[in-house]
DNA sequence: TAGCAAAGGTACTCTGCCGTACCCTAGCAT
DNA sequence: ATGCTAGGGTACGGCAGAGTACCTTTGCTA
């Protein structure tokens, strides 16, 4: 008898695991051109042969990485949105979850890459946008329409509205981030975030 | 005497002229890492031997485009703002000239590139962006102020409030069009824009 | 018309990287 | 303890691309 095993071993998922951290570094640090698989076998040690055991091939790597990280992706920027708090608080929040998440170092090297990679992988840069900034819109814009509904808020184009509220929430802080100048501190952003929120309250208020 | 040859003759400079631009192509095409010299030649005709004898390697190639990129660059985003034009046409105008530069192809390709490239040249990224977004900034910013001076706007701090406005503009739309999305029609585009501007001129108006 | 100089093209070298064939080492069964 | 098997490491084949050496061709001069 002896273990049935199907097919995974607790150590192998853990090494598989391992070339999928070591690759998102090489991928995200070098692109897809310029990464080396000699250099992911570096990092997660053992050797090319194991990598060509649990992937084909440096692009079906670098295909395993984007599913992975698409999978883990659905959860950082669903802060579910309750009805039951202020309007400001929730815009707020939201807009400083939103820019959070978008501006941490590993969500900035995603984004560089699937800018770079879009065009060869199309499929990767229309996952990325679904789940990512599209995912934040849907959500954003049914709570418009339900506040519109409830008589909170006057919003005839809520899916409209939503992206540009984002636009305003990214200002060009996210763009700078992205090209890797300074970015503001968080004060700045705060202030930056209310504004917006202000801006769009004023706007679409229910007089 | 025979011309005394400042060290560039007409046809030397076409020729350099034209690798110049195949170069630009084939990097914003496959990006520096992925693009070759041979691709290069191919497409400027000649050979290799031309191609180093302008310039001193594949860098040098992709500084020269970067150069000439960037002294170009100062021009098409500049319509002089002129005060006299009402307001909402004034910052409509710019809206759209702003979004419809930055979505033609060539903007695109630039602007991937110089994401992608932007952590491994980091003055390309900044020249960029100074020449581009921040001087859109710039110019919007110093409108605003000579407004609130004149009693027509009320705004406290310009710079922000000019960052969040191209924020507005630029929705999602950008972002989709640099992943290579499809972007909403011009109708869609031009209706996103004035939406952009009754929300600003709401919030800034001095009543 | 014959020789020469310079510009440009071809073909080569060398490096780096993807993917694989072969070898070695470690654990298990007898 | 010894032979065997499986999994992992090393070292190589093959290829593509950067940069160069040498040859060819064209236009000029005596």
């Amino acid at each position: 008898m002896a273990m049935p095993e199907q097919g995974a071993g607790e150590a192998e998922l853990e090494r598989r695991d391992g070339i999928l951290r070591a690759g998102m570094e090489v991928f995200f640090e070098y692109g897809y051109v310029g990464a080396s698989v000699d250099e992911v076998v570096r990092r997660a040690g053992g050797s090319k042969r194991t990598v060509y055991k649990y992937f084909d091939n440096k692009e079906g790597l670098f295909a395993a990485i984007v599913a992975n990280l698409l999978e883990q992706m659905t959860q950082p920027l669903q802060p579910e949105i309750t009805d039951e708090q202020g309007l400001y608080d929730t815009l707020e929040n939201l807009g400083k979850n939103y820019l959070g998440v978008l501006l941490q170092d590993e969500s900035l090297a995603i984004f560089r890459t699937v800018v770079s990679e879009g065009v060869k992988f199309p499929e990767l840069a229309k996952a990325f946008y679904e789940y990512g900034p599209g995912a934040a819109i849907k959500k954003l814009s049914s709570y418009l329409l339900r506040q519109t509904e409830a008589g909170v808020l006057k919003v005839d184009d809520a899916e409209s509205a939503a992206r540009q509220y984002f636009g305003m929430i990214r200002s060009d802080i996210h763009m700078r981030a992205v090209l890797g100048l300074e970015v503001p501190g968080d004060k700045e952003i705060d202030q930056s975030i209310s504004r917006a929120v202000d801006i769009f309250v004023k706007e679409y208020d229910a007089d």
